[in-house]
DNA sequence: TGCCAGCAAACTGTTGACAATTTACAGTCG
DNA sequence: CGACTGTAAATTGTCAACAGTTTGCTGGCA
């Protein structure tokens, strides 16, 4: 057997992938965190099927692929579901995820390049401005952003994909988007806090502010999800998207 | 349709799986961990589908599971291979354990009970007498569990799940069993300052002599993988399974 | 009206067959 | 002798059909 293909950089031949399934796990993907599939629904495998003009084989290969990312719960015999969230599915995912981020900026710290400074830099820039002008669209965007490029950077390939499938999980929690007025602002100034300690290299410090930011971001969005509950008490978490936003 | 099993603890019917899917997925996943499927071969669906008694649908759903676990390669139309490891997959799982880690002993201290510290007190007591007789085995196992309850204990289920498919990942890096003669004693006395730090309740000296014990783990690896590198050079990582072991 | 049994439709689980690609090999040419 | 080409075998990708379970509905009964 040809065994050459060890450990060598991955080839075209290797990346390239024209198979059903991985496209069908990718429309299932925009599906879910489009919210086109809402939370709790069942994933009909016919339907599917012929909407995307392919046989149940792939269909079945692509969730259950979902279904060990987390974004699909499998029960059998009835079906694959959409991954309900409820408050302490959020509260976990923001305990780990401070645990991701402190980790990815203290391993940052003592390689990043000053490249990698000016991306960053550039990005707190463009969160700053959105602040000021309240566009929470071009905030939110540039956050994701600047949270992936450090995780990124620190080149630990696990790291990146545990950190990418937590964030696809969180985007499943809809009202993670809801938003006290000046939360962008105390958002960025933890942004700036986690910046200057890349800046200086520091990986305790590094470690301390992205935790923190994290956790912060998380008594924030508790706090914001108290007041929705006491306002409109009686359907917890069945509130539709809505115009208000919690800043990570 | 019925949209009544939102939230609730799962039942029974839930938990009950008799598909062959999963049935396929755990055999295959004990042969990638005994070794019985060699890291870098190939998943031969045809034979394995006919060594198990099923047809093909399950063995693909399994492995496509298996893939996303992280401990199988999909490489389109050539089939699916046990994860190769080298030493630069063994860092970073090293850094990303240190992470996840010392995150759970950050979230565990505050609320560790004390029927949870006699449990690691008594893993703590049993790794000291394993590591007094020399019996690796023994240790090795007490390890395993000290570090799995510390992680339970904290009863986040995605920190859990992730934690666990890491230590399934990093049993594909066989020479994680090597050893310097006192390398136990050493890693036992982390155990007593992670057991201390708990105790107190202290959840910054818990991440932070969590987070140092898998980091010295790693170090000691590398120097051990150095030194191996140097007594035979040439053929890096093809070691067969040794008496030589590491502790972490 | 409310509840339950039983039947029918819908759906998931599994299989075997066919298509397309890759791999192995034999024969040929330089 | 070694590289190359074409063909056959092996293997993955995909599909359609069948089996078993779940779900939904209808009608009868208290």
């Amino acid at each position: 057997m040809n065994d050459s293909q060890s450990t060598s950089l991955p080839t075209i031949a290797q990346l390239r992938d024209n198979s059903l399934s991985s496209a069908v796990r990718h429309e299932i993907e925009r599906m879910i965190l489009s919210g086109e599939l809402p939370t709790g629904s069942r994933l009909n495998e016919n339907a599917l099927a012929a909407k995307l003009g392919v046989s149940r084989g792939p269909i079945r290969e692509a969730s259950r692929a979902l279904v060990e990312l987390g974004l699909l719960d499998l029960i059998p015999s009835r079906g694959v579901f959409v991954r309900r969230m409820d408050k302490q599915d959020a509260q976990e995912i923001y305990d780990l995820r401070a645990g991701l981020t402190g980790l990815a900026g203290s391993l940052l710290a003592p390689k990043v390049t000053d490249g990698q400074l000016a991306q960053l830099r550039e990005l707190f820039g463009a969160m700053d401005a959105a602040a000021m002008e309240g566009d929470f669209q071009s905030f939110y965007g540039a956050n994701l952003e600047f949270h992936d490029l450090i995780v990124s950077f620190t080149e630990n390939s696990r790291l990146i994909k545990a950190y990418r499938a937590l964030v696809k999980e969180f985007h499943l929690f809809r009202s993670h988007g809801l938003v006290q007025r000046d939360a962008q602002r105390l958002s960025n100034e933890e942004h700036r806090a986690i910046l200057e300690s890349l800046e200086e290299r520091d990986p305790a410090a590094a470690y301390e502010t992205s935790f923190r930011h994290v956790a912060n971001g998380k008594a924030r969005m508790m706090t914001a999800l108290d007041n929705l509950a006491q306002a409109a008490p009686g359907k917890p978490t069945r509130s539709k998207p809505g115009s208000l936003h919690v800043i990570e």
